[in-house]
DNA sequence: TCGTGAACGATACATTATATCATTTATAGC
DNA sequence: GCTATAAATGATATAATGTATCGTTCACGA
């Protein structure tokens, strides 16, 4: 996940706004904000960092209050993500294509560059996670999980 | 994991001074008020929650500041464990065992009770995630997932 | 145009976490 | 046993994060 260019973001927010409007909701101006900043910050943010983004960026500013309610819609709509393990959010690489989320979703994050990698589940990885939770009773249903690695490019700028 | 009888957790709590005696460490009052808490209790804890419980069942009240620099201590020293995805704390369930922990360590935390189980990582969930991080460049790290699921009382007793 | 519900603003407050410094306690060396 | 030292704890203030509540504004349909 790289920082988006301008006219990227805006490609993506007229496929979010469409997205939302299948589902009988609508994109508004704050809820554009912050679906904005997540889209344009390389990293994950957490609730008061997206609320400083959009602090920064514009002329009237935004309550605390606001920021939860709307992270809290964009999750529901599927535009952004929760990361459980730093709670942070961050958008969804799916956006403008037609990506369902039908398989399990699961995050890579870069222990050096804090980015963050959407990747689908393999059916290897849910086979042999599945078979160490039976080994001790349990019925896996986590549909996402989040890993810690090193991603490629900090891997070639530490070799 | 249940909740201890205390015979149980007195044997523990030897244990876990062994353990820190080994490391060159101490298992204080206090320490041990914080371990004894999380051994007692059947689902993970806050750090908050941590507090309540010793100052429920203790004549002199704990600073909230003690619990945050116990539960770090208890964590170094692998006699708790954080979990990320609800920044919550378990005791270790190998505390009275010769068990090193050099195998990753994952968690099931069950979404019907709460519970939580404690489980060495296979060969063969290793590979998967490793193979499923390197299709996207990643270089695992992670020592430690959470999945959620159910355990096997709750499905016993859905059932 | 008006009624309705959704979205937002504003405020207060609850919860969680950290910074800092003083005090106490355990232990080693004498 | 006594003291110097570092570790551990106590105490206080404050920062950071998250929630509750209610009034207002806005979009949309009847």
């Amino acid at each position: 996940m790289v920082q988006l260019k301008q006219f990227q973001c805006d490609a993506l927010l007229r496929a979010a706004e469409a997205a939302c409007v299948e589902n009988g909701a609508r994109l508004t101006h704050r809820r554009r904000q912050v679906l904005s900043a997540l889209m344009q910050s390389p990293n994950p943010l957490s609730a008061y960092e997206v609320l400083d983004s959009c602090n920064r960026s514009a002329a009237t500013s935004m309550p605390a209050m606001s920021v939860y309610r709307i992270l809290d819609f964009l999750e529901q709509q599927s535009l952004v993500h929760r990361l459980a393990s730093s709670n942070k959010y961050v958008s969804c690489s799916h956006i403008a294509c037609d990506h369902k989320h039908f398989q399990k979703t699961h995050f890579l994050l870069c222990e050096a560059c804090s980015s963050v990698e959407e990747v689908d589940a393999t059916e290897e990885a849910n086979q042999a996670l599945d078979h160490m939770a039976s080994a001790a009773g349990f019925k896996l249903t986590s549909q996402q999980f989040e890993l810690s690695g090193i991603c490629t490019t900090c891997q070639n700028n530490a070799g």
